[in-house]
DNA sequence: GCTTTTCTAATGTCAGACTTTTAATTGTCT
DNA sequence: AGACAATTAAAAGTCTGACATTAGAAAAGC
């Protein structure tokens, strides 16, 4: 690990990539103190704003912590499902935004994706699960909810759907993709009208999620799943009519 | 974006912040420069180490990218999927290998994802994704496969069937899940005798595919993963087992 | 024995300098 | 005029050395 090639610039990142492999590869356990600033300076034979910067790339990827006074330093530091999860639906979010991911893909995606838990969530579900999603349900269908009210209860809900599994990767993975959609999938739910399907299909899910039923899981979020993709459909209509018309106004004037 | 409350500690993780922030909010867009470090650290009103630290912190997560010399500075990145998916191997790799997760919650997370995209596989897989597998099986009945070969090559036939579904998003989540896995499987299928098995159900899954044949790509999917889930038991009892003698020697000495 | 104080090693921050890279500009020659 | 070469300047990358802040450990006091 102490190796580091004087090939040519960047050391912090150097630095960075060696410790990252060292803890990967398992030279470094969990919770082992790295030395101190000072002395990887000297080791790896850089200053010691280098070094900080090195340490401050492994921070941003939470694979150390640092603590301050005497006996202090960094070290390294053990996961936790919430960081991880965290930084998934940052990653997600931004690669969805970024790159223009077509609306059918990604809903598709999302659902696949959410499906897969269903035989699991059938075998498995509690009541407090079930009373959880029968809960935001009723709050969907409260007439004064905002948008952003409709919103998090819908994460809620589908939470709620892949903890049901009872499988704490499966849930790291699905709420990492339900989540960093959702804000896609908001762009279209935001009339009252498109409410009310939308509830009644969540009913279907938590009926069928009640009954144990894994089949009509799946053909529920399915049926979700393809009245989303119908409604994404028609908005685009609606965007890229009032796109002609305005066209047609431009040529007329 | 400007406003840096001073409130405690850590100037560097919440300029971070900030900008990351400001990215995700949409304040900034992609290619966009921002400031050149001397300028944010006269805005945020610290000094030029500090504001690099945070800039450190931000590449480390391909939130942005530097460029040295005149009209240089940093870009806001377009995270591509490659990027997105290397971080998600290493986050999700980290987090199986940190928080001693079951074998069977893994295998069962791990199979259930890939299984989801079943349907699109059946109805999308081109001869390329086939001859890909194909190809992979035939270098599994090779005698002289190295372990790492092995191995290599279950990543790429599962991969190949991923990428038959031909949906970009379900890529990017299952090929992490896929390949953040396969360590732990490894430590399982590493005797010649189980080879055998795993070659004839992956043949299973490539027939399947070929025959577009839904029901049954998810049934012989099933069938892997709970054959792989008996091997793991029967390693992990043959471990205690193993224990179990050497307590028993220990006592009678 | 318990509390308080002091010590000290570590991170966090700063200022200012120097090096290296790189693109734009300017200058020169054909 | 156009192509090539030299200059320039802006920016990141790095270093040195200093000071501030923090927090655990050890010592002092009761």
């Amino acid at each position: 690990m102490k190796i580091d090639p004087t090939k040519n610039a960047d050391y912090s990142a150097q630095i960075a990539k060696a410790i990252r492999d060292a803890i990967i590869g398992g030279q470094l356990n969990v919770n082992d103190r790295l030395p101190s600033e000072a002395e990887l300076a000297e080791q790896f034979e850089v200053s010691r704003p280098t070094v900080r910067e090195a340490l401050k790339r492994l921070a941003a990827q939470s694979l150390i912590r640092t603590q301050r006074g005497a006996f202090g330093g960094a070290f390294i530091n053990q996961i936790s499902y919430e960081e991880a999860h965290s930084q998934q639906i940052t990653t997600s979010t931004l690669l969805l935004s970024m790159n223009d991911v077509s609306f059918d893909v990604a809903c598709e995606a999302r659902f696949a994706l959410e499906r897969s838990c269903a035989p699991f969530a059938a075998q498995r579900r509690t009541a407090d699960q079930l009373a959880t999603m029968r809960a935001e349900i009723h709050r969907q269908t409260q007439p004064g909810l905002s948008d952003e009210g409709w919103c998090a209860s819908d994460v809620t809900f589908h939470r709620a759907l892949v903890e049901s599994a009872h499988n704490v990767i499966l849930s790291y993975q699905l709420a990492g993709a339900v989540e960093a959609m959702q804000p896609l999938m908001n762009m279209i739910t935001f009339t009252a009208r498109n409410r009310e399907k939308i509830i009644s299909l969540h009913t279907d899910i938590a009926d069928a999620l009640e009954q144990r039923n894994q089949q009509q899981i799946e053909h529920a979020l399915l049926a979700l799943s393809d009245y989303t993709k119908t409604l994404a459909d028609n908005v685009f209509a609606a965007k890229q009519k009032n796109k002609t018309d305005i066209d047609n106004q431009k040529a007329q004037s």
